[in-house]
DNA sequence: CCATGTCAGATTGCATACGATTTAGACGTG
DNA sequence: CACGTCTAAATCGTATGCAATCTGACATGG
């Protein structure tokens, strides 16, 4: 697979060039444009963005830090390509961290905020109303900002930032084992949390979310078939 | 505050050199040899670990990745400054968080984990009966690593970066809001939660965790004292 | 005496160069 | 035809150089 042309970036970055990079690869990968196992050279990159290795591979780093990319000492980087045991940590995760996320958000959620939420489920059924990959691109990443808004409104940074991981790496899991199409059927399932959360019911809140996740990691299909059997085989032990 | 002499890294490391430095970084923040506030120049490092800039900073970003440095652009990395809001973001995370690793831990611990930890405890009364800051400081981190192994034993290599991340963090929180000398007395309380997990009893071993955070954190005096004021009220907005 | 403008030194951001390592393909041999 | 070896290209890891930026000191003017 190959990254097609040239990109370039939200100009409004004249620094941080590393980190938009990041942002993009980010991106590409969590809506699926960048398969698990593709390699990402260097070279590639800095070409690509129009920067030298320098910066590319700093990027790269932050990538293989929050886990998306894998790095072999020199061989290069990969998308991360998670065996289906980190598939089930990545949710056990979720399921820990996210009714602690609703019940901050609780407290701390204004009219404004419900507003927005209320914004970005309409966009999600319209996504979801769509035909076409790009339509279902946006769909996947509409669905993964939900939880990351939760994070957001939740005030606390260090929450968010993990929450940024595990969504995007849920994205990963998800185009590996994912067995429907898509799991899509998420969406009313945001509705009901956004609603109990506007009648600031934390209990039910928190529920529905860990029901919600158990629903989505049901729909992955997790015997480790995936391994062309060998080359995994050998990677584990 | 200046690094002292060279540092040579543990031999067993001819790969990954920004790594081993970053460890060594780290382990020199969270056993507060680095005051919060250092600047930790990339000539400078690089020197001390004999390694040229590239390296030095490689590991300086995986550390700001981490939240143990903060980097302002052209400016150059010190050791995180954590304000109190981030104080409390911290262990709040660590309360949503530590529970479930708990629950976790217990039931995948084995008699021979145990006996593991039950050498830790004894390290940590030990050092706590000696004097000097070279005791205090091992005791510091013999402290942190409790509640690493548990993560460890955990079996959920996410949540064990997480826990790394906070556990590291806590350190500098403690180390700039602490009040008495040290949160020592939280041996004790290692041991009833170490206790509840032989015995099996989970809820009361994630309820000591609980207690044990709080009385962490109750420990600390985060009234926003530290501010000069104008420096910090206007990096918020 | 304090405030403001200017300059030198220091430090970072980035690009590039070079050696080391890996990979792929050619080639010869059993 | 299969297999092992060797060479060459590609790619990474690291060091270093240069330009841009910041800090602090000093000079100048109010």
């Amino acid at each position: 697979m190959n990254i097609s042309e040239k990109i370039i970036l939200p100009e409004a970055a004249p620094e941080d060039r590393s980190g938009a990079i990041r942002e993009a690869i980010r991106n590409a990968i969590i809506d699926r444009r960048l398969a698990p196992g593709t390699k990402l050279s260097e070279a590639e990159v800095g070409a690509l963005f129009d920067v030298s290795r320098t910066v590319a591979r700093a990027a790269l780093q932050m990538l293989a830090f929050e886990g998306l990319v894998k790095t072999e000492r020199n061989r290069g980087a990969f998308v991360s390509h998670p065996s289906p045991d980190e598939a089930r940590q990545v949710f056990a995760s979720r399921r820990l961290i996210e009714p602690g996320v609703v019940a901050e958000a609780l407290d701390r959620m204004t009219p404004a905020e419900i507003e927005g939420f209320r914004r970005q489920l309409d966009e999600e059924a319209r996504h979801m109303s769509e035909r076409g990959p790009a339509a279902r691109r946006a769909e996947i990443k509409a669905s993964g900002d939900f939880h990351l808004m939760l994070a957001s409104v939740s005030g606390n940074a260090i929450l968010q930032k993990f929450m940024e991981e595990l969504v995007a790496r849920s994205s990963l899991v998800i185009a590996l084992y994912g067995r429907s199409g898509i799991s899509s059927c998420g969406h009313s399932e945001h509705s009901a949390i956004l609603d109990a959360l506007e009648n600031k019911d934390g209990e039910r809140a928190a529920a529905l979310m860990i029901h919600h996740i158990d629903h989505i990691e049901a729909d992955l299909d997790l015997q480790l078939k995936q391994g062309s059997g060998l080359k995994d085989a050998l990677s584990l032990p």
